[in-house]
DNA sequence: TGAAACCCGGACGGATTTGGTCGTATACTG
DNA sequence: CAGTATACGACCAAATCCGTCCGGGTTTCA
């Protein structure tokens, strides 16, 4: 259904968090959890998964947790979700290299192809910082022409 | 993981095969299955749900099948993925009215719900003829400026 | 030195979603 | 009426996803 999983949904609300509290040092998986009613171990699994990433860093021991790696301005959404969902696809049938094992004149896959990466692209051009950042701002045009299929 | 099921892509195929072959006045449910390795019967049931969608026009009985309801133009790719899928949205706890039952203050949901505006609007500006339409055109710009979150 | 607070990470079970099949009823054609 | 096709509900198997449990390390601090 075209939808992000639980956890990249928890990882993009606890990076904002960090974000939203730049005077903290660390801030532990636990707080996070708490603050949000999200389940504490799970927290810290998706946190663990970002700091491999290396998007996050962490800290052991008492007043340990966890900061980011960077500017919340240079850490993008895409990064969140690919580190915690792994590569998205549009097309259901795209893995590694093969195009399509079974129906090999899946012609569907090229144009879609397309549209995933222009999805990819808004995700890129989004920031922790934007996600901080929420005042109401203006409806995103929607409008433009995104994607030139035919040429 | 932010990718359609197989039954969109089936959808997809299934309506692309359609807009190709607009010579022939009813094409079996069947007959598509076997151009392209799909179940029939699974594949049987995502055209009724299309055609109950008001997508297709099905005719029963001998050279029975089904037709594009409309031009292929004005068929988009979002409608078939919206009457197979069902309303789709990025984030993962948007369902019914109540925005978030756990997590009250789960500010993350307003920003990407713009995303998924700007997805569902690249996909309705794609039309089952241009997916059939299917040489190789240019890479489309996805460096341009998509969405404006900070206003 | 040792306990508390924290991160790390594998293993596991339950819930949900998906993908696909079966069987039957119904509609149309010739 | 026989054959072909859609319509539709019930059902099952497989794959994810969500969340928990548990046994490790590591750092801080009294």
């Amino acid at each position: 259904m075209l939808k992000l999983t639980k956890k990249a949904d928890y990882g993009l609300i606890a990076l904002k968090y960090l974000a939203e509290h730049p005077e903290i040092a660390a801030v532990s998986a636990k707080d996070i959890a708490d603050s949000y009613g999200i389940p504490a171990q799970l927290l810290a699994k998706i946190l663990q998964q970002l700091t491999k990433s290396g998007l996050l860093k962490s800290h052991a021991g008492m007043n340990g947790g966890y900061a980011l790696a960077r500017d919340a301005r240079e850490i993008s959404a895409y990064e969140v979700i690919h580190s915690i969902d792994g590569p998205f696809f549009i097309t259901s049938c795209t893995k590694g290299s093969k195009s399509c094992e079974l129906t090999p004149n899946c012609t569907i896959k090229e144009p879609l192809a397309r549209v995933n990466e222009t999805i990819a692209g808004v995700l890129r051009s989004i920031s922790i910082q934007d996600l901080a950042e929420h005042e109401h701002p203006a409806v995103a045009s929607t409008a433009s022409p995104l994607v030139s299929l035919t040429h």
